[in-house]
DNA sequence: TGTACATCAGTGAACGCGCGTTCACTGATGTAC
DNA sequence: TGTACATCAGTGAACGCGCGTTCACTGATGTAC
């Protein structure tokens, strides 16, 4: 047995843990790869003590108490709260950006496009909601350097999907303006329907598959707008 | 003068203040006309907090430090922050409420409805900037309470707006859940056009022109998709 | 392989500070006569 | 109108507490010979 508690655990975050035989409870592995499992337990407890509270109220001897390790190791660490949590919106960036790489790989078989998109997204969403809910709760609130970090990302993931549409057929005489404004308000939708699976419990499948049928139905109103797009507007 | 120091003031709040001659700095008024603008200056000092930090950091004390009044004095007004926040959240969706009827006035000059619609919320949005970012902002993050209230409302919102659509020509046959759905996209599409408003700096005119162009371009291309959605769904 | 020394991740005590909350008080306002 | 008493919004001192941060330490791991 081992004199420290370990409080709280998230099965969800998928860092990629070092090769070798050690378990996570005996002590096990070079100085270098302990250093780097309490950095992990760190990160962990705060974003376990995310799914409840707001970034710009965590705090350092509460992150330390959740990863059983004494406040002042925190400093071997991170300089402050704030360095951490750019870690943590880093690798949350990372996931989603994973998500984005196989949604255009589902692109490969079209006519399915919205459907395999929307099925990509609730996928990894439910997969990895301490990330996306990381994301979707610090856009707005609270640390002014993460806020900025997530918007910036996020402008240019529709940026992207902008660039992806200006390929299609039926798009690639738009203009600027208008590719962009159409990237946005999917980015917009898609966005807001992640928001709905994380608001509904995880192992509700019956929420979990109307929001599923309302996205695919918003995003195909939407397709269905783009073919009228320049006889009306012009 | 006045031994006190009122170091905040937020202009943007139209609480209506009680008729009569007294000053904002003299004493004046009755007892009671006092306290309710002591219980003013408390409100008004956290929302004034809330521009810069979220809701759930907020304290007593530095509420309290912001109106000029002594820390105990607090509680002859509110039971905890949290109650306070309660009543900021309550006001809030007074405004946005009254932002509702103005824009179904607005309906009244059909043609026009979407430029018309767009034109109520960014007026709106801009004239109370403070109560439009609480929503925005504590519709996610950190206090549950507070959250649940504004999820609450959003979705009011969202049916009320399917009822209606359910009276428009157009719209009349679909079903209660299509319906749904083209509501909360208008509606998930007006909350981004808000929060962008919000992002970009109130003085930035051509920031405004640009989020207001581009809002209506997407509630016109949801539009367009309307009359083609039966036939393309079913 | 064995020994002596260096490194450094993690500890735990200590600090000063600001927090939320309580409480007896004060003095202006309100009320009864 | 004047007087005596009641009310109560706001005060300021005091409390215990948990915070972030520092610092000398310890003992396992790493390295040089």
């Amino acid at each position: 047995m081992d004199g420290r508690t370990r409080k709280g655990s998230s099965p969800g975050r998928s860092r990629s843990r070092g090769g070798g035989a050690q378990r996570d409870v005996a002590p096990g592995g070079s100085r270098e790869e302990r250093k780097r499992q309490t950095r992990e337990r760190l990160l962990d407890a705060a974003m376990t003590l995310l799914e409840d509270q707001a970034f710009s109220s965590l705090g350092i001897r509460e992150i330390t108490r959740e990863a059983g390790v004494a406040p002042s190791a925190f400093y071997r660490h991170f300089d402050s709260v704030e360095e951490l949590g750019l870690v943590l919106v880093e690798d949350a960036f990372r996931t989603l950006r994973q998500m984005l790489t196989a949604a255009r790989t589902d692109m490969a078989n079209w006519k399915s496009v919205i459907s395999g998109s929307v099925d990509t997204l609730v996928r990894h969403v439910q997969a990895n909601r301490p990330q996306f809910r990381l994301i979707a709760r610090e856009r707005f609130s609270g640390n002014a350097v993460l806020r900025h970090v997530i918007r910036r990302e996020i402008e240019l993931f529709a940026s992207e999907l902008a660039t992806d549409l200006a390929r299609l057929p039926h798009l690639n005489a738009w203009s600027t303006e208008d590719l962009q404004m159409v990237a946005s308000l999917m980015v917009g939708t898609v966005a807001s329907t992640a928001e709905d699976l994380l608001d509904a419990s995880p192992d509700d499948a019956q929420a979990e598959a109307e929001i599923r049928r309302r996205a695919e139905k918003q995003l195909r109103l939407i397709s269905l707008g783009v073919p009228s797009w320049r006889s009306a507007s012009r």
